[in-house]
Formats: structure tokens, sequence, C-alpha cells
DNA sequence: CGTGTAAGGAATTCTGACACG
DNA sequence: CGTGTAAGGAATTCTGACACG
């Protein structure tokens, strides 16, 4: 789907503006890999509104005293997770496949 | 309702990479008030997903040969209609209200 | 009328670094 | 580690005007 929330259009002065976050923070998380915004071909940064509630959730977990390495680390651990329940659903689908042969 | 396609976030530039259409032409039609940005302080325009949409339709009317004058007497003809309607629901409403006394 | 363009200036953004802690 | 800031430069945008038609 092309939907607007993960178009990336948006310039950092009004992400900033958007999230509260100072340009400085917003470009440091992007450095400790967190987000990912894409460019213009004159280097600006550009980023969508999805970006917008992935930075207020970090900014969040960064007031709970989490560290970047650590936000890193879960998102990972989500993506894992999301992979797991691919497997499992894979794992039954083959199970389902080979009763019938 | 907060929509993402009416905040208005997005800069010239890139709405011209959305649009398809030259920055001068998306500023003359706000020049002839068909479309309505917003400012920053330091007073470049944000325009919204919604204007995009707006300036395709703008756009292909032109291209139909239409004129900035025409296209805005369109979008006042349109709002008219939509007052129309609610001045036939009230109007039905009214009737259904005398009614009862 | 609608749109391209060159002009000069202002606002916005970029990077790399130093600072503090 | 996370973030502020001054620095210099580059990309982006702005306005008013001239041009063509």
């Amino acid at each position: 789907m092309s939907s607007y929330k993960d178009k990336k259009v948006i310039t950092i002065g009004i992400i900033s503006e958007l999230t509260g976050l100072s340009e400085r923070k917003i470009r440091y998380y992007e450095e400790r890999k967190l987000i990912f915004p894409e460019r213009t071909k004159g280097g600006t940064r550009k980023y969508s509104f999805d970006d917008v509630e992935r930075l207020v959730d970090i900014a969040n977990k960064m007031e709970d005293g989490m560290q970047t390495f650590d936000i890193r680390r879960m998102e990972q651990k989500k993506l894992s997770k999301k992979e797991l329940r691919e497997r499992m659903l894979r794992g039954q689908l083959n199970a389902a496949f080979n009763m019938r042969k």
C-alpha cells in the first residue's frame, strides 16, 4: 500500500517541530541506526509520518533511561518475534501439507 | 480528525516532485487562490498530501483548457452544492420538527 | 493568461568538531 | 553516551521583474 504514512517527504526542521526533538537529537538517532530518512539529490534528509511516531517512541524510551543501544536491540527483538510468528505459521502449514502425502 | 492528509508539512521542492508541476506553477496557483499553503516562521511554504491531490486535480483541469478563474469558480460551486445539501437536510429536519408541534 | 528564467537575498540544512560529563 | 553549539559551506526557497504570447 502506498500510504501517506510511510512516504518520506518531511524535512528535519518540521520533524523537529512535530516531535519536539532538537535536530541534533534526530540526526544522532540516525547515526545510532534508530531512524532511516531518505535524502534529496542535494543531501537534505526526508522523513515520513511513520518516522514522527517512531521518534516519539524513541524519545519516550530515552526518557525512561534506555540507551540507544538498548532501543536498537529492542527493535531487533520485535523483528525476531515477527519472524518467529511467521516461522510458526509456516511450520503449521508444512505440517498440514505433509499430512496430506 | 487530525489526519496526516491535511497536515501542512511538505516543502515546495518535494511537492514539485510529487505532482510533476514546476515550482513556478505551484506558486502561481496559490496567487490565483487555488491552493493555500501555510508558512514557516521564515516564510517557507508548507503543503499537505491533500494539497498534492488538489494540485494534480488542478493540473488536469488546466490541461483540459480550463483557466484558473474557471477552476476557482468550480471550487466555489462545489461548496455551494455542499451548502445546498446541508440546507436541504436542515429544511427536512425543520419540517419534521414543525409537524410535531 | 500562464509560465519560464535570471537575480539577489534570506531561510534551511549539512558535516565535522569541540565541549561537557 | 547523549546533546548543545559555533563554523563554514551548500542546498532550498522567496520575491519582484522581465519576457513571450
